[in-house]
DNA sequence: CTGTCAACATTGGCCGTCCCAACGGTATCA
DNA sequence: TGATACCGTTGGGACGGCCAATGTTGACAG
């Protein structure tokens, strides 16, 4: 006859359990080891993804960065503001649009993406640490298939 | 006889296929759907963690609390204060500890968590949309493998 | 009993990622 | 030619995560 007793009546809160709360902590775990390796090197993320893309693709306007990179133009801005006063890539107009600039990697900054490819190799390999080569690709696989679905502007 | 060429002579840089990259990006669309449904209610992640927790394990201090929920014991006071304003929660001095405080959920916190979690069940399914139910089991198995690895104070 | 050490709540501050609105300049195309 | 879209840039803000320092209180060893 008495009410729901006021302890833990709730099977609702399976928090543990949500994707969304793994994929925070997930986030969380690997941004300290990301931080860890880069901030020695006196880099940031931003700026990685920049000169790994600039290095995958070639030259590439600021926008073009952007939408690879999944970083905001004006985000963009700043970050290769950074880069280029450290001669890690140069900024120049782009003869065929005078609109944009075309970005090109330099010297510098391929010497620094070398530099950080082992520390990202180490971090990857310290995340994954508990799962087997197999479940490795396993969850390459499922985010990989998440993020398609990710209907981004 | 020539080096390398100067165009992606490089194969390293496979970083769509890295971890660290698919989960920051997995964490960046978690985040935006959490922010969207969130929002409605004017309440944010922390908000909800904290009273998640303790719908699920009873009264409990804010060291506790805040290891439980990964919250740093500093954003714990100013969350709490939040949702103490807003009548979510109680504090209270710990009688047996006078260093502590007892954090009560408090019916209406109670009723917020409840209108959330419809919310929160929403933003799992589109997160997880493109994968099956065996392949969200074994997501959610693999990014809990990989927390128990984290080692956090 | 006392002194040392640990835990607690709190304040104040910092950084990194992500996102938005608005601007002037430029290209495109009807 | 005029509307529309894109470009780089500026400025701002939200949020999560982290750290150092302080004063109070508890626990525990000597």
């Amino acid at each position: 006859m008495n009410p729901a007793p006021p302890t833990a009546d709730a099977t609702f809160s399976r928090i543990l359990e949500m994707p969304t709360w793994l994929i925070t902590r997930a986030y969380a775990y690997s941004h300290r080891l990301l931080a860890e390796g880069f901030g020695a090197a006196g880099v940031r993320g931003y700026h990685f993804r920049l000169l790994a893309a600039l290095e995958e693709f070639g030259p590439a306007s600021q926008a073009d960065l952007g939408r690879r990179t999944s970083i905001d133009r004006s985000d963009v801005v700043a970050a290769l503001n950074e880069l280029a006063a450290r001669g890690l890539i140069q900024r120049s107009p782009d003869p065929d649009d005078r609109r944009r600039n075309v970005i090109t990697i330099m010297p510098a900054g391929t010497k620094q993406l070398r530099a950080l490819a082992p520390i990202l190799d180490g971090v990857q390999d310290q995340l994954l640490a508990p799962l087997s080569a197999a479940e490795r690709t396993q969850l390459v696989g499922l985010l990989t298939r998440l993020l398609e679905h990710d209907a981004q502007p």
